[in-house]
DNA sequence: TGCAAGCGGTTTATCGTTTTCCTATGCCAC
DNA sequence: GTGGCATAGGAAAACGATAAACCGCTTGCA
């Protein structure tokens, strides 16, 4: 199938050269005279030319898309993040090519390569631990490559995180205040660094409370449909009752839901929930939920920035990661089980940037 | 910046013409010897080579490539008909380009547009009423493009719809049933099918079973956020206050629980609430929520096979129309004021295809 | 006086593939 | 021998755009 306008079709029309249309096209009007340009621009709207982005890219090695590789698009939070890359991305003139790695590394690497072969001008991923050589990889060639969310330890690409420790460490204290005595927390298994920060925040704040080791309640599971809420019903069995859940995501505070409504339990009377990652439902929920919110427009956007100030740097530019705070939105659900309600109440933690 | 390794070192180094590679590569192996053949895939293996997929488009006019335009990929709705389009399409080798028109007619011409640029196979697209003329030139040059949940009246464009009368109809016949007496629906202003669909069911509905045009409650506002809310608090302090709400969208859904909870009245009892389209949280809402339920999955993977099957086709493949059938999940934001709860029973509607 | 830069462009090379012709070579039947 | 015809593979021309070199002439500047 043959494009059907070309530069050589404006160039015959206008009668001139195919180089003039081009450098017509990429405002470079100073080798032109004005009749000539005019001619030109003429041409083109009437043949209503576009110029082929294959070519385009193919002589250049520039394509002006930036791929995105994310773990999980069925989250919310994704999207949010995906708002603010596309937003900054779209700015500046950028297309995104979005993939899905499922967090399976096999898929993940299968991206990267399919990407790279299409010359995307650079990579916004969300790492999977598996593919660590194909990173230092990334990162020896000087390919562009930004994370997002999460990092791979001592490996030193440029990225945007959020400062996980903190958010469970703002959820824990929250519910010792409210009194709450038997804090139990759900995560999945893996070196994930959100979800292993978040186990860690918990784990230092009780500790910073005077708590022991022994007190710690700690329920890994994988990261599988169903796994959350059998997790759940498991702590809630137990005797005594842990009289406080914090769960690490927000796909399993649903579970987690699930699984406190089918064994009959009120919220927080008998147990009180704190979810992870605030969406646009948790205000409605039954009851209202408390959440660690997290800046996702802005963590999208800060990645999309990096990844463009790489694509257009000639020489290396700086290698940083940058971390921001998440808060704690107070509501119901975590309410503590003698007192009046306290809805609404944000406890802010502030935003910076740190090597 | 050099493309690391090309075809033609493979060429140098396995010792044959980069033609030779080029058919090996296409699966051509019957012009090739056994020996030449291994030869020539142990020089692929060595130097990790992979084809430059700018050069093989260019060549081919072909990019293994589609294009997905969106309203808005903030509603989860679309996120699992994204996963549909996913699915299907990584199955069949095809990378996608999703892109973002906020219903905005300008940035989805745009997109058309950069999209034909990047030669594309095809587009599938949830179109806005503004860019009809641009799809009529798809539709007469024969460039691959399939409608998603919307269509366009009087344009013969193939696409996968859902049968939006029946889903307002299933609902308004439950609250009927339920002896409802005041209905209200709010929807959406403008001339998307979606919409006004979903009113038009909800009136022949409502019509059919005897109520009067002057009975008819309908609100339609502005496709902004806060609108939808207003709107409920309008209707909510009508008198008689209707006993009965109809949301016609996901998100319009959450304003309008806002709404009904800062006028302090309860659901089902002094307000039935009946939601559009089934999402994850629906079930845990306060109280949870009837809502209509959409084979979205299903629809953006029929969408997928038939932008495939358009992109292979060699000649016009027939153009035709899917519709899918939703159906009604029954929970407690509906249940009948004096009545016992009839929690997670669901009516199927069925589902077929026509032309 | 001599060299370089600018005028408004064109020619030509190039990006990495695929594709369309070709060309050897060997084998067979006559 | 020689003509015919597969077989295995190569050379070169696309594909559509951009970058570099260059055209013959004028002008600026040391």
């Amino acid at each position: 199938m043959k494009q059907r306008v070309t530069i050589a079709d404006v160039a015959k029309k206008a009668g001139v050269s195919a180089t003039t249309v081009s450098r017509i096209l990429n405002g470079n009007y100073s080798q032109t005279s004005a009749e000539t340009t005019a001619r030109v621009l003429e041409a083109i709207r009437e043949l209503d030319y576009r110029p082929n982005a294959l070519a385009k890219g193919l002589k250049q090695m520039k394509t002006q898309v930036i791929g995105v590789i994310l773990s999980n698009l069925q989250n919310p939070f994704w999207l949010r993040v995906l708002k603010g890359i596309e937003d900054t991305c779209r700015k500046a003139g950028y297309q995104l090519m979005i993939c899905n790695s499922c967090d399976d590394p096999a898929i993940e690497a299968e991206h990267i390569k399919n990407l790279q072969t299409r010359n995307v001008d650079g990579i916004i991923v969300n790492p999977t631990p598996g593919n660590r050589d194909l990173f230092e990889q990334l990162l020896a060639t000087g390919y562009p490559c930004v994370f997002v969310n999460r990092h791979l330890p001592n490996l030193a690409m440029p990225g945007v995180v959020m400062n996980n420790i903190r958010g469970a460490s703002l959820a824990v204290e929250h519910l010792l205040e409210g009194g709450r005595q038997r804090i139990a927390i759900i995560a999945y298994q893996g070196e994930i660094t959100t979800w292993t920060e978040r186990v860690e925040g918990y784990k230092t704040t009780l500790l910073a409370h005077g708590k022991r080791e022994q007190d710690l309640l700690i329920e890994l599971v994988p990261n599988r449909p169903g796994a959350a809420r059998s997790a759940a019903i498991r702590l809630l069995k137990r005797n005594p009752r842990p009289d406080a859940l914090l769960s690490t995501t927000n796909l399993m505070t649903l579970e987690i839901l699930d699984a406190i409504q089918s064994l009959g339990l009120r919220i927080p009377e008998d147990v009180a929930l704190v979810g992870y990652d605030e969406t646009m439902w948790c205000k409605y929920l039954n009851p209202p939920l408390t959440t660690v919110r997290q800046p996702a427009y802005e963590m999208g956007e800060i990645a999309a920035k990096r990844i463009i100030q790489l694509c257009k740097g000639t020489r290396r530019t700086k290698l940083d990661v940058t971390v921001l705070e998440p808060e704690l939105v107070v509501r119901e659900s975590s309410r503590p089980a003698s007192a009046t309600p306290d809805v609404g109440a944000t406890i802010a933690a502030g935003t910076g940037t740190s090597g």
